[in-house]
DNA sequence: TATTTAATGCAATACCGTTGCAATAATACA
DNA sequence: TGTATTATTGCAACGGTATTGCATTAAATA
């Protein structure tokens, strides 16, 4: 199947390049009120992610949020390089830490993901 | 208000009690299927946090499990000892590990809570 | 410009947690 | 032990959110 370029994709991708951090499915349907239909929201996000345009994180707070990963840079995905995810609880703010997550399994112990998550005051917020 | 005891809330501490881990809303769901109505389920899992009795816990795949602590002591979920929780994505069991999350954020941040999730194989699943 | 078919909007559906209310039953007290 | 009180339960209904079907629209290509 060959995607096309619409108004609706184009906004919502230039929504998540300016907004920098991650957006929550309904971050996004605040800022679009009322521009498209909020199945398309749906099917927009869940192109960008099949097509590896954006990725799907599920915070802390039970809310999916979705990243383009510019900034965060996709070889922190890769690499089995563990970092922290950090949602701000003020200006709901999602980003990747530097930080790496140690983690030694107790024997017998395999491990397939890691999801940490911390939540606080960013930088501005604090 | 003074709580009572009832069948639903002895089936479903007992099986808290057995299960010896966690259990997700809808393990407990499956168990009791047929026994009590869904809605009673969730009102008898809301009392048991609401008197202490069990803990919510969100996990990384976005459901509530359940837990009375018995085992992960609640020490751990207090002084300030951030802890690693792991899910086997075999047998679906759910528990606390010892391991502390050790973290150092960027200047400026401020920290509220941190929520660490691993998931793989358990010993007995390996 | 015409053709193909991906993308969209709308309605309908499914799922999950919650709420209202009448019926039931656990507890306290006479 | 019997009665009164009211927490608890089941059922139906609701609300929010994600998904699906389908007819229509419009993006890409020749």
């Amino acid at each position: 199947m060959r995607r096309r370029n619409t108004p609706a994709k184009s906004t919502i991708l230039t929504l998540l390049k300016d907004a920098g951090t991650a957006l929550s499915q309904d971050m996004i349907e605040d800022k679009v009120k009322g521009e498209m239909d909020r199945v398309t929201i749906y099917r927009v996000l869940n192109s960008f992610c099949e097509d590896g345009i954006t990725h799907r994180i599920l915070a802390d707070n039970g809310k999916y949020y979705f990243a383009l990963c510019l900034n965060c840079g996709e070889e922190k995905h890769n690499h089995n390089h563990d970092h922290f995810h950090f949602r701000c609880t003020k200006c709901e703010k999602v980003e990747c830490l530097d930080e790496e997550v140690t983690l030694t399994l107790p024997q017998g112990y395999v491990k397939q993901t890691i999801s940490s998550w911390v939540t606080g005051y960013c930088n501005n917020c604090s």
